[in-house]
DNA sequence: GTGGATATTGAACGCTGTTCAATATGGGGA
DNA sequence: TCCCCATATTGAACAGCGTTCAATATCCAC
């Protein structure tokens, strides 16, 4: 067709990750792809390996977005809250519940072999690690390792409820029961450091 | 070539899933293809669709022998270690450790849509929830319900730690500590439930 | 020895990510 | 106003994927 200018690169760039999120959601990131977008926002393939390098990072912006996204809550729900533990494992399962596919992608898509997981997506992972770990700080009579360790434990057993809750996998773990069994999680786990 | 008959169907059943099984193990089962696994037991791809279904089957019995494999290590550490979880829980790392695109397959690898999971796999996975569950019976007071929450939690927990440990996708959260961090989240988890 | 049963093959189909020469067009200069 | 060139866009091409199935070569019973 030849030169159109009906786009910006900027505009470009928005309409294949808003195409991209919008399949994944519908599909699952493993059914993602390039043809699927293209068509998505009216142009070929071709068009898509003029504003991203390949699929990869395309997966991988949308991936920022989402991380950001869930930071963003986090933050609001601490504040919201008063940096409750419990409270902000129900944020994180209402996340997970209401961007599975994304969530999903987020944390079990793997780079191709050979490449190496971008600075900048450590860099927002970090971030996000601090403003849990400085909200446990106090709980933890300003134990900083305690927190950190405390942090990662947290983080980790969250992350593997909502793994097998939402992945249907474990018939025993239900989704009626993630917050059930999150709760006692987060409880138990707090309360027992302190006390070892 | 015709008829060969070199090997029996379940000669080429094993011959197949060992060579899928090592494929994983060096590539990742997202590289596993039928054309890999035919190369590697010296027949064509037609010939693996005469013993399995399709690709899927094949890894899901793949996923099957892992299962089994995971639940025999855990019985007898739990003999061994007189139903210690603590170390109950390094044998689940040591496991994740040695195996682990086998054991990512085994969590990670969702059906293709349609695909039912198969009810022996529940099966399997709810016998070694109930393994687990018994050990855990007499430090719980012999509370069955609270053992039950326990082991969904602990299990949970033990997931999130070592998928999240050896993707390496969290800086902070790295191989060295995946034991220590077990060790806090499973002494503290158990210490708190049993003060709640 | 021969014929039928069947294990094995490999070409074919529609999908995938990615590349890149060809092309059609918007916009600046004359 | 017209034209030309820079370039945005295209789509055919390539290799590889899962899966199917008609053709075939071989084994085994008779």
């Amino acid at each position: 067709m030849g030169r159109r200018n009906d786009h910006s690169i900027e505009q470009l760039q928005e309409l294949i990750l808003k195409a991209a999120e919008k399949i994944i959601e519908q599909e699952g990131y493993q059914k993602l792809s390039a043809r699927k977008i293209s068509q998505e926002i009216g142009y070929t393939v071709g068009t898509l390996y003029n504003v991203f390098k390949n699929l990869n990072e395309i997966i991988l912006k949308v991936n920022a977005r989402t991380l950001i996204n869930l930071h963003t809550k986090i933050k609001l729900n601490l504040t919201q809250h008063h940096n409750s533990m419990p409270e902000l494992a129900k944020c994180y399962i209402d996340f997970w519940k209401s961007n599975f596919q994304l969530a999903n992608m987020l944390f079990n898509y793997s780079m191709p072999k050979g490449e190496e997981f971008p600075p900048w997506a450590q860099l927002e992972i970090d971030k996000m690690f601090l403003t849990v770990s400085s909200a446990l700080l106090p709980t933890l009579k300003n134990n900083l390792p305690l927190a950190q360790k405390a942090t990662s434990v947290l983080w980790a057993g969250m992350h593997g409820i909502c793994t097998l809750c939402l992945s249907g996998k474990m018939s025993i773990i239900s989704l009626e029961n993630a917050y059930s069994l999150a709760d006692s999680f987060v409880r138990g786990y707090l309360d027992g450091i302190l006390d070892l």
